[in-house]
DNA sequence: CGTGTCACG
DNA sequence: ACGTACGTGACACGG
């Protein structure tokens, strides 16, 4: 990345970045560090950072690397990223990706920087009454799955699990994995047991549920606050994903639990400060709009600028019902086949969601093409384009690659179609919500408003505001969300204020 | 360190 | 006959 120098020389606004050129141009075809671009771009193998500092127990910190060797690694650093850069920028042009890059990617180096720096403050003490709560119960649900199979045994093992219920039970329904050829105890086998009346099916689902929340956010989570402001700061990768989505670590915020009020306690340790709510705006079924847009689809068109709950519109068309007629258990199905279509699915896998056989999910999705036959021919379409060029793209223009398009394995090349059916629409989505965080910040201080962004999760942004400011916030934030993008369909967003993450819901 | 599992969109 | 919905990241287990 070359960038001018500010705040005391740590890099805020990139004059340029080869990895976000080559992640523009090359998103889903290889990684887009530096190194891994020198030896496709320049044919060099840049100096190991691991040789420099050692290996394993050897390893030493940067700062006690010996001076010649330290000034070889990072002159080589610096003069293989501007030869990259030589030959990567006059590239953008002419693959019709410069716009891309120069508009949205570019300008989200700085966005992200604030973000981070900004952090969301999380309530320590919540969490450590949530994990005293948590750990009690999983103390009564261990003891009980103890009791279920008349010893001890380790909960957390699928290996010693897989053996007790199908080896030691004899309970039918047992998948072996291909590869470890260990039974697989995943939930929906230990759901599929639970229906059947297997008793310690239900407790292990709890159990694990519990132990999820335990360790990975009530412990994790409570080790990342940062002493010094008691709040969390993500790290966001913009060149990780095939898709143009970003990414989060370390830790990760854009997989906070709300599915399930024990998931949703968690989600209310996410706080503002006194004085101040969080407000979250959400796009609204951004990738169902999508399709209808780009498969141009006359119902899905028509329902959502009439808007119409879009899953019973489905139900309706496809099961051939009055509107007054679909009921929840049609609206489901409905809403399954929807995702569905957007996943690239096959009969087997809606039959799988469903619970249906795969014959029932067969004539499901053949009303489903008869009654939208323009999405049939554009996924069909979206194959062609891959396998023709080897990528597919967006409806902004963004190239995203699928090589497995081309695999001689049937399996991997199924899956390659899927990806590509599914690859504009995450990446279309990806790319509507990038360019709204480019322009909101600039439009809340245009406005004269000071609440900040603080996190993404793929289709919403969450900010911290001072409460006198929620309703004009708001409307600003409504206002760039929904104007960012002029589709066949409208963009609805959907706002909601509140003391934590999951009030603001 | 690979595998299984599961949290989110 | 096969394996089966897209994209991620973190944790525990066990070799």
């Amino acid at each position: 990345m070359l960038c001018r120098a500010e705040n005391g020389g740590i890099a805020v606004a990139p004059i340029d970045d080869t990895m976000l050129i080559s992640y523009a141009m090359e998103a889903g075809r290889r990684g887009h560090g530096m190194d891994e671009l020198a030896v496709e771009h320049l044919a060099h193998r840049p100096i190991a950072f691991d040789q420099v500092t050692g290996t394993g127990r050897a390893r030493i910190t940067f700062d006690r690397v010996a001076l010649d060797k330290a000034t070889e690694y990072a002159a080589e650093d610096a003069d293989v990223t501007l030869r990259l850069w030589g030959v990567l920028k006059p590239r953008l042009r002419t693959d019709g990706s410069l716009a891309l890059y120069e508009q949205v990617e570019r300008r989200m180096v700085p966005v992200l920087r604030d973000m981070e720096l900004a952090g969301i403050r999380v309530d320590g003490a919540e969490l450590a009454r949530i994990g005293e709560d948590f750990s009690g119960r999983l103390v009564v649900l261990e003891k009980q799955a103890h009791d279920l199979v008349g010893r001890p045994f380790n909960v957390g093992s699928p290996k010693q699990l897989g053996e007790i219920l199908f080896d030691e039970m004899g309970l039918k329904g047992g998948r072996r994995s291909k590869l470890s050829g260990a039974y697989s105890t995943d939930a929906a086998v230990l759901e599929e047991l639970a229906a059947q009346g297997v008793e310690l099916a239900r407790t292990v689902l709890d159990w694990r549920q519990l132990a999820k929340l335990k360790s990975t956010y009530v412990e994790g989570l409570a080790a990342a606050i940062d002493p010094r402001d008691g709040r969390v700061h993500t790290d966001f990768a913009m060149a990780v994903t095939s898709t143009g989505r970003l990414s989060s670590t370390e830790p990760n915020l854009q997989n906070i639990p709300i599915r399930t009020e024990e998931g949703a306690r968690i989600r209310r340790a996410f706080v503002a400060e006194p004085g101040n709510v969080l407000l979250a705006a959400d796009y609204s079924q951004i990738e169902l709009r999508l399709l209808a847009h780009m498969a141009e689809v006359p119902a899905l068109v028509e329902a959502f600028h009439r808007g119409q709950d879009i899953h019973a519109r489905t139900a309706a068309d496809i099961f051939r019902l009055a509107p007054e007629a679909v009921d929840r258990e049609a609206r489901r199905r409905a809403k399954t086949i929807n995702f569905g279509i957007i996943y690239g699915m096959s009969a087997f896998g809606l039959a799988a969601r469903l619970g249906i056989p795969p014959g029932e999910a067969r004539g499901i999705i053949d009303a489903y093409f008869t009654q939208y036959p323009g999405i049939r021919d554009s996924m069909e379409r979206v194959k062609e384009e891959a396998r023709t060029h080897g990528f597919v793209r967006t409806a902004f223009g963004r190239k995203i690659w699928v090589p497995d398009i081309a695999a001689k394995d049937a399996v991997r090349r199924a899956g390659a179609e899927r990806a590509a059916i599914n690859a504009p629409f995450q990446g279309g989505a990806a790319e509507v919500i990038k360019r709204a965080m480019v322009r909101v910040p600039l439009a809340l201080r245009d406005a004269g408003l000071t609440g900040r962004m603080l996190l993404q999760v793929h289709d919403e942004l969450v900010f911290e505001v001072p409460e006198a400011e929620a309703e004009a916030t708001g409307a600003v934030v409504r206002r760039i969300m929904e104007g960012v993008a002029t589709l066949r369909v409208p963009l609805a967003v959907e706002i909601g204020t509140g003391r934590s993450w999951a009030d603001a819901h």
